[in-house]
DNA sequence: TACATCTGACAATGCAGCATGTCAATATTG
DNA sequence: CAATATTGACATGCTGCATTGTCAGATGTA
């Protein structure tokens, strides 16, 4: 429905069609992350996100389906970025594992405090969605948790009790240091960021202790 | 604006108003746990909900203002529920600190097992009201956290380092047996009780050790 | 039995937001 | 310059829901 007419398409602004278009959603995007981010996923309507956008309400629909869509966008970009922060600390701070866990772990405090709208949308708005929670949740935790449990199972290869399942500790590591970042959100970041890190490495350390034993 | 006109009241069907009234207002309760625990809260209105009910939609006004309104009625519902089963199964296996924390950890489990409604309702549809969120997230996570730094602070007195916060330690562990729960429940509850306790033990005995080194 | 209260079914109203449409102004191309 | 594509501002129709209102019938009270 979107590019049907095909018919003549030319320059504008000095900018393709094309480009046009992904500037636009681009902005759409950015215009729902602070919507989103501020007031939350509930109180966003397309008029609101639009005029944060400066476009006119015709322009959501030629990118998106509905606000839904929207948000999975917003989603993905936050937690791509996210992702990204992440990766780059603890790739510079390897092969240490301790110093690996307390540079990804700076990251990721420093994220959410630098970013209070990209931290409403990956810790609390998530769950706002009717659709695609599996999806998402898949992306924002388990893939962060894939990423422990790989570390996980270098540490130790062998598994003592049989029904301790790497991939499962992995998403309790994951909960205990997103349900501390949500706390830290909510509270308006009262503790400073090096506290926050240095609690959340003696959890990490304490499990990293306890399989390694 | 709902009890104004006190101008005569009386019996009926054999129950005064007052009772009445409670009546309703425990079978609207009910049912809004139905229906937001199935659907979820955003797709949930008040026809639904009357009509599972079984009360015609005047009656959701006289004993709640909106939906957001009744949904905290339901959520400090379950989750009165949920602290009641969790602190009769530590109090019951007292005063071993392990089997109190691997009863409460089956309690835990087992409440979220045996009620998706009750789980979805705690774990992901409260982050979903607009209002209040501080109120149910003080309610419905740190006070549990509060429960376990109690706890934490009578296995370790003295604090190695001054930056480690015993209440969030708490809701660290709190935020990892949560996280295990989401994971569970979105999956369908892939794994049997006895491995998402088992695992969630690991976690706890690990923090254990660690503070008592 | 007569009368007041209570209840349930459903209608009426009003509002907010989505989705599409209109149209004049502007930019681009030939 | 003429023709057409593109844009922005705004209007329009529509839908779903919240909230209030109506009324007949059921139930209790004098």
């Amino acid at each position: 429905m979107t590019a049907n007419k095909r018919l003549k398409q030319r320059q504008y602004g000095g900018q393709s069609m094309e480009k046009r278009r992904t500037d636009r959603r681009l902005k759409l995007v950015a215009a729902a992350k602070v919507v989103m981010g501020e007031q939350g996923f509930q109180a966003a309507t397309v008029k609101k996100i639009c005029s944060e956008a400066q476009l006119t309400e015709r322009y959501f629909y030629e990118s998106f389906e509905n606000l839904d869509d929207l948000f999975n966008a917003v989603y993905d970009t936050e937690i791509d970025r996210l992702r990204e922060s992440l990766l780059k600390a603890i790739t510079d701070a390897a092969p240490e594992p301790e110093a690996m866990a307390r540079k990804g772990l700076e990251a990721l405090f420093g994220f959410f405090k630098q970013d209070p709208q990209a931290a409403r949308i990956v810790l609390i708005e998530i769950y706002s969605t009717q659709q695609d929670l599996m999806r998402l949740y898949k992306r924002g935790v388990q893939d962060f948790a894939e990423l422990i449990r790989i570390v996980l199972d270098r540490q130790f290869k062998q598994v003592k009790k049989s029904s301790i399942d790497p991939a499962l500790i992995a998403t309790a590591l994951v909960g205990a240091a997103t349900q501390l970042a949500v706390r830290w959100y909510l509270s308006g970041y009262e503790q400073s960021e090096a506290v926050m890190v240095e609690n959340c490495m003696l959890v990490i350390t304490a499990m990293s202790d306890k399989l390694t034993a």
